[in-house]
DNA sequence: CGTGTGCCCTGACAGC
DNA sequence: TGCTGTCAGGGCACAC
């Protein structure tokens, strides 16, 4: 169930296995997950050693010494397993190193892998038609007033438009409208100033305090059978419907549905 | 073009 | 115990 954060995480733990390491066999167990894999993957990637790794939005990239970089989304159910004890059905691809293997795993199936030239990942047009980064320099007040004027559709779901900002899902969104007391139903071109001041802020500290979160599970991802892109973490109205707002007394958080999608939030202190 | 809807797929869980 | 319905952290194709 990875947003940004837990793409993050997983990105660094593969990081502390897989950089500099060569790969020494590709294994495919089916022939796609959203998308057919790449008909050269297993070619490309068998005896290329990783460069490193990295992440943009919630795409993980394999960066490899051949010009070419391997783009994996771990959709909605999508993880890494790390020297699994036991195969599991949903174990689609497999990378080997001389210490290690890495099984991705991904039941429902609405990830996917691509291979892409290093030089031209700017271009592919996954990429290019993404907002920018919220942890990065791009997200401002300014730029979401610009990209949310004229919107008619909720806040809540222009948020969830990569196109906006590249990286956010279901739970953080919720988590960052409620910081910053907005409602997710208000209408995305009408967010007030003041609010986009304090949503810029409200989103990098919700995917900052989840990204620590996951960092703080990294020691468990050297156990035999580690699993990576799964962390606890305690939100603050996401699946909280009925109980009490954490910012004041006497609201009860609230569930609607948005796009055909679960949103909470406090009716009392989001305006 | 912007916006809304349905679908891809499997598993977990509640209720009967 | 099984069945059925609902829901799940994403993204895309399609209709208007």
């Amino acid at each position: 169930m990875p947003e940004l954060p837990e793409v993050e995480t997983t990105v660094r733990g593969l990081a502390t296995f897989l950089e500099g390491k060569r790969i020494t066999r590709v294994t495919l167990n089916r022939a796609d997950l959203r998308r057919p894999f790449p008909a050269d993957l297993v070619q490309v990637m068998t005896g290329a050693t990783v460069t490193s790794l990295s992440r943009r939005a919630k795409y993980g990239l394999i960066n490899l010494d051949r010009g070419a970089t391997m783009i994996f989304h771990l959709g909605m159910s999508g993880r890494w397993r790390i020297d699994p004890d036991t195969p599991d059905t949903h174990d689609h691809l497999l990378l080997d190193t001389a210490g290690h293997r890495f099984a991705l795993c991904d039941p429902r199936r609405f990830g996917s892998v691509d291979l892409v030239a290093t030089g031209k990942l700017e271009t592919w047009p996954q990429f290019a038609a993404l907002g920018p980064e919220p942890l990065g320099p791009g997200l401002t007040p300014a730029h979401l007033k610009a990209a949310l004027k004229g919107k008619v559709l909720s806040i809540k779901l222009a948020l969830l438009d990569q196109r906006i900002v590249a990286g956010l899902g279901n739970i953080y969104v919720c988590e960052a409208l409620w910081r910053a007391g907005i409602r997710p139903t208000k209408e995305a071109g009408k967010v007030t100033g003041p609010q986009l001041a304090r949503l810029v802020p409200a989103i990098v500290a919700v995917l900052e305090a989840s990204i620590r979160d996951g960092g703080s599970t990294l020691r468990d991802y050297a156990r035999p059978d580690g699993e990576l892109g799964y962390f606890a973490s305690s939100f603050d109205v996401y699946g909280r419907e009925g109980e009490p707002c954490r910012r004041h007394d006497g609201g009860a958080i609230k569930r609607i549905a948005q796009g055909g999608r679960s949103t909470w939030y406090c009716p009392v202190c989001q305006k």
